[in-house]
DNA sequence: ATAAAGTTTCCCATCATGGGAAGGTCAAGG
DNA sequence: CCTTGACCTTCCCATGATGGGAAACTTTAT
């Protein structure tokens, strides 16, 4: 089997599983005498494996463990568990302060008439001198703890 | 004001100040004779400014965008308006597909004992050989529509 | 035999951020 | 006046996961 049908088979593409192999996250693939990687059943199912980790948010450091779990058939399941509950902790905080962004936009959003004229609360609220204010109608203010926003897309 | 005062002041670091500099989101700051760039109080406001924009998870580029509105006194404020909704729409995307995300994991982890013994349906889930199954009590299945995972830390 | 499609390696780009080195500048204290 | 430490400058490198593309080679189909 070539890297691309590995890559049609397993939905990770050529160029990913060039990577993967590259950072160990893969063994090498075999070779052939042309110095075409040659890839069976087992690697495509590997592979599948991985791009499944990635669809649920694992980064391949994680995926790294997991596989390493995986291929340990005496692992502990609750060694699983613990990795995924981690991982949702993170996918809950990741999820939680884009919650908080909705919120506070959403809020100035609705102050703002959104017409010709070009007086904008949006742009009052970012060019405020002192702290944010966010939407001022009562409920769940959003409190962004400190720190930089680290990743979005 | 030096660019650490400027730092301190805008909560944006002097290398992002820099990098703002370089690709051109802030004017080349002013410089004295020794080379140290001079900052005044307009600098640091616009540097804020860009900091409550990042921390709302716009992205650089929409930032600049948003300092042309700011700067422009006769803007509609429809303009800020459909930016604000349409990164909201943005957000909203990324928050649903991680939602998805901790669904699957956390029906999963809910059907893993999690204890000594080694079978994990965990694993078993990502080590299937056709589609995904997901939480399997009822409520509302998460179906993500194709393609990639974008962007996780 | 030739053309098309697939593969190899290598380099570059992304996006926002930080680390660190080598060297210049400034302010305070002796 | 000189030293010390804190600050500044530029330059290069790294991150994480992914893609783009070039140049050269192999395989497959016509």
């Amino acid at each position: 089997m070539n890297i691309g049908d590995a890559a049609k088979a397993s939905g990770v593409s050529a160029k990913m599983i060039r990577y993967y192999e590259e950072i160990g996250l893969v063994p090498k693939a075999a070779r052939r005498g042309s110095g075409y990687r040659d890839y069976g059943e087992a690697d495509v199912h590997r592979l599948r494996f991985i791009r499944r980790a990635r669809d649920l948010g694992f980064a391949v450091e994680e995926i790294g463990e997991l596989l390493a779990l995986w291929s340990d058939r005496t692992r502990a399941s609750s060694a699983v568990k613990a990795m995924a509950l981690s991982h949702v902790e993170d996918l809950r905080r990741k999820r939680d302060e884009i919650d908080g962004m909705i919120a506070t936009l959403e809020g100035l959003a609705a102050c703002c008439h959104g017409d010709d004229r070009p007086d904008c609360p949006i742009l009052e609220e970012l060019a405020t001198e002192t702290a944010p204010v966010g939407p001022p109608p009562g409920p769940p203010r959003f409190g962004r703890p400190g720190g930089r926003a680290p990743q979005r897309s």
